[in-house]
DNA sequence: ACGGAAATAGGCCCCGGGATGGAGAAAAAG
DNA sequence: CTTTTTCTCCATCCCGGGGCCTATTTCCGT
């Protein structure tokens, strides 16, 4: 089955490369070029290709805004970002952006080839690196929080729980069936061990421990 | 250049048709079949392969356990799960155990190949339907507040990031040189725009929405 | 020019809760 | 069995801030 593809990219070369790159495999057709973010969205929109291979940095709209207003428009078209950054806060924007998938422009053809399978496939394709980064900051996390959180008693853990769930003192006094002065007491304690002493900041500890979630 | 590997699979089924699989290829060489976590620690230790290719479910110590004391033991070997759940929870839970990959038991053969060469390379490997769970984390979270987000003005944005920051009323009056009233203002107007009236939830939203992190 | 939204500012009341300083009982650790 | 930790409970002080109401200025769109 024939896949069908609009590159979007400022340089003639790199597109005229890519071009024939795809076309190459046979079952790949470029239906059409852009040359800025504008015209990305327009032959998005025209053609509804079923991949559209876009670089970030173009003059006028870039990459990301072009990517965002052709996912909101609800094009059935997946978009693939071709991209020379491997930083992880361009990956985040771009994928809320609502990409399907980030590859870098140092990756080896076979690896585009098969983002672009990927994306087809209705799957997501990031680069190694990329999934690297990914891995790496799902790995880390954890790690420091549960030194503080280990000094902690199972109490003073039960009741930043509560806190960070957003209940009061009272509340949480009730919930556990002892008096509003024992919980006050508990979480003065929490507060000194953590060294954390807003609402604020215990809340995002309890998130980056794990307690609750955001 | 040849690689070794060592199978953790407590059914010898499994463990016999991988062999066939990775051996096929000519420069992957088993060296070494565990059927339980604890043999799968020492083998690793003992024959210090290129890639413990990990099975999560064995009788004793779990693949889990297994990898976080392989990757804790600082040895060089790359842990590669081989599980058939696709929770996300898991995922998170291997990765931060020190895996360096995660592999689905109905992916294709070419995928588990990929997979090795990657974790050799130094490189992480996601089979391509987690990959879509991760980027769907990534992405999903600024869609849901983005439209209570928006009903806000940038100032009210901005007040609300400083609070989820852990500021008070008055070192963000100071922080934007304005009066302590404007600030509670601003702090009351966008608790009533986002019918949220408590500090914990108000940082729980900033995060979700991407304005602080956790 | 007019109406509305946003940013600025003030006053008043009162509740939640942080800081400080004890204290007794039960459970775990030694 | 003693010591320590943990969980329980109490009092006082006072600051931060939520609820409620009003008011001024600027700016934007009609």
């Amino acid at each position: 089955m024939e896949r069908t593809i609009v590159l979007a990219d400022d340089h003639r070369l790199v597109r005229e490369g890519l071009r024939r790159l795809l076309e190459e495999r046979g079952d790949l057709r470029v239906v059409g070029e852009a040359t800025t973010g504008y015209e990305a969205v327009e032959m998005a929109a025209e053609k509804s290709p079923d991949v559209v291979l876009m670089d970030i940095s173009m003059p006028g709209l870039s990459g990301i805004d072009a990517t965002r207003r052709i996912c909101r428009n609800g094009s059935s078209s997946k978009v693939l970002i071709l991209s020379m950054h491997d930083n992880r806060a361009y990956v985040e924007e771009v994928l809320r952006a609502g990409a399907a998938g980030y590859v870098l422009k140092d990756s080896a053809s076979s690896d585009l080839l098969q983002a672009i399978d990927a994306v087809c496939g209705g799957d997501s394709f990031l680069s190694p690196t990329i999934t690297q980064q990914v891995v790496d900051a799902i790995a880390r996390p954890a790690d420091r929080p549960e030194a503080a959180l280990a000094t902690l008693t199972d109490r003073e853990r039960e009741v930043l729980t509560l806190i960070a769930e957003g209940l009061s003192s009272k509340q949480i006094a009730k919930e556990l069936g002892v008096s509003l002065k024992t919980i006050e007491s508990h979480r003065a304690n929490l507060m000194d061990k953590l060294d954390i002493h807003k609402v604020s900041g215990l809340v995002r500890f309890a998130i980056r421990s794990g307690l609750v979630t955001a």
